[in-house]
DNA sequence: TGTCCTTTGCAAAACGTTTTGCTTGTTGTG
DNA sequence: CACAACAAGCAAAACGTTTTGCAAAGGACA
């Protein structure tokens, strides 16, 4: 209530000037200010409830406290939200707050928000995506530190953090393998990123490590939703020499491929085995039996762009990394052996 | 690159004081500088790329530009992203930008964040719910401005916005009863929430309103998830005298129901008929046939709580409004007439 | 007693804007 | 022709911090 509380309010109350009380409450073990004094402005301070302007340190500062992190996707996806909230946890933890834009994949919007960002000084931006892809950074991010979630780009200057998508698709066919699975299909995606070839690569090499031979008409590429996933699986499964196991680019397509076998009165895991890719929680964890599949780590990948951009900022210079995040099986109830 | 470019830079540049360029920017129609002047700066600052530092300026101005957005889940519903979307979209259209926090029900972190948001001196707060309930408001937020987001006080001062749950009740039970059905049950939420009560009370209107009775033993509470939601649904339809409508408390309840009747070999909508409430394109879409559900709807909310908030904070004083929004049917396949 | 540090504190400048007077011409009017 | 009114622009103050340079007060030492 009253007058909002300033610095110069606690140097009254204090009875000091306006500069010791900054030193007190700024220099850890300040050489400017007697320890009892600083103990006393701190004590006064706090008991005001005071706490700085943070628009008016920040000009002086020429450090916003604010990081931005540009988004294609926020509203679709539940990835977001767990790369967000990593992102935002590691921002908390070192006093930064993260302001969030999305563009929804409109260039001209995007363009426009980072400026906006940048007109508020943002310290650094972390520029995500919501499925592992290669982009081209903005010309205007100039200088500004900044990190890639979820991204690469041709420009190994610049850190970024993606899922290991090749080890990802080993771990979750190596499921299938391990159960005694031989015939195994893939239901993929078709689009032209690293997402996609990774996980066929993955595919094909943890079938050759174990000396199975890959079927290519096993393979059906360009499958992005449920209802894909039904079909693909649809087809497959209906074939004579049918995959006993599954291998789904993600959740949703196995979901899908839930819905074919209990079309064709397949049970799983008796009948067929599945695993998907994601581990999204809304549809893994509630498919029944319960779906296994390789967790993409979005929380973790956001502490660690976050992380890494802040030692940008604060820290020395260093060479840029460019990080894989392996991808956990997690089990639930659809990966069985092989009926006879 | 260069030096950062500033108003004294484009000061110079233009030949004019950096006061007449504070003005020829700012003032639409401005009677300190000349037409022509005005127009030589403005396209100077253009030329140069100049955006005002909006630290400076929120120093300035006590205008932050800024809104706070507190919320308390956003990892796990994807809801959040929509309401988000909303907000934001609406934010952007008139300059502000959100900073999003998010407590995960901690309160005593909410606190700290919503004091870190007003150490950026945020022009006003969005506090947020993922599901509509009842909170009491933080004191610390005094007298900022303040709106809530699908969620209410007993405090009618401060405007908020929620969905208005018993008429989006009425219309999914209608659908049934248009439908032809005469015994419908309901899988509803158990907690003691405005959503549960007003879903509860809109079951019971749109049955009285066309003569049909209320069967206590045909409604059940608790049940929060999609396992809750199969095995409620699987105890109601084995009974003898089974309903041959179920209407869901959420699309993740009626995924459950789905797999009910697949386990009682009983087929969607020819054998049961299925509504559900959220309308979650993740699931509702997803799901075969595809679900006849209510929309919530997340981002039109999400655009009027900052709509609403701005208001307050640009125009003149006005009395606080309880909004509620109407939650439109999005017809799918789950609904059909009853067997025989 | 005088000189020289050291300690402790303060005044003032700076960060990049916006806005309030004030000054200088210029035009219109009696 | 003189004077008022007005148009156009500028200098300076202010927003709330942080930091640099300086001053005063003591204490140690010669």
């Amino acid at each position: 209530m009253a007058t909002k509380i300033g610095i110069r309010e606690v140097a009254k109350a204090a009875g000091v000037s306006v500069t010791t009380v900054s030193h007190a409450l700024n220099d850890a073990t300040s050489s400017r200010v007697n320890p009892q004094t600083q103990q006393h402005v701190r004590a006064v301070a706090k008991d005001l409830g005071y706490a700085p302007n943070r628009l008016a340190s920040g000009l002086r500062n020429q450090r916003s406290q604010i990081l931005g992190l540009v988004s294609d996707e926020i509203t679709t996806t539940p990835f977001a939200g767990a790369m967000i909230r990593g992102a935002q946890d590691a921002a908390y933890e070192r006093g930064y707050v993260l302001m969030v834009v999305n563009s929804g994949r409109d260039l001209e919007l995007e363009h426009r928000e980072i400026r906006t960002l940048q007109q508020h000084q943002v310290d650094g931006i972390v520029y995500a995506r919501m499925y592992h892809q290669g982009v081209s950074l903005p010309e205007e991010l100039g200088t500004l530190p900044t990190v890639l979630l979820d991204a690469v780009t041709v420009d190994r200057s610049i850190s970024s953090v993606v899922p290991d998508e090749v080890t990802a698709a080993e771990t979750a066919v190596e499921a299938l393998v391990k159960a005694g699975h031989t015939r195994i299909g893939m239901l993929g995606n078709g689009d032209d990123i690293p997402a996609t070839h990774g996980r066929l690569q993955g595919f094909r090499n943890a079938l050759a490590r174990h000396g199975l031979r890959f079927h290519s008409e096993l393979v059906t590429a360009g499958v992005a939703d449920t209802q894909g996933g039904r079909e693909a699986a649809l087809e497959l499964l209906r074939r004579p020499e049918r995959p006993t196991g599954l291998f789904c680019f993600s959740d949703r397509v196995a979901m899908g491929a839930y819905q074919a076998a209990a079309a064709l009165g397949l049970r799983i895991p008796e009948d067929v085995s599945i695993v998907g890719t994601d581990n999204l929680e809304l549809i893994a964890a509630a498919l029944w039996p319960g779906l296994t599949t390789v967790a993409l780590p979005h929380y973790e990948m956001g502490r660690w762009a976050v992380t890494r951009l802040l030692d940008d900022i604060e820290g020395p210079e260093t060479a840029a990394v460019q990080e894989k995040f392996s991808c956990p099986l997690i089990e639930r109830g659809s990966v069985g052996p092989p009926p006879d």
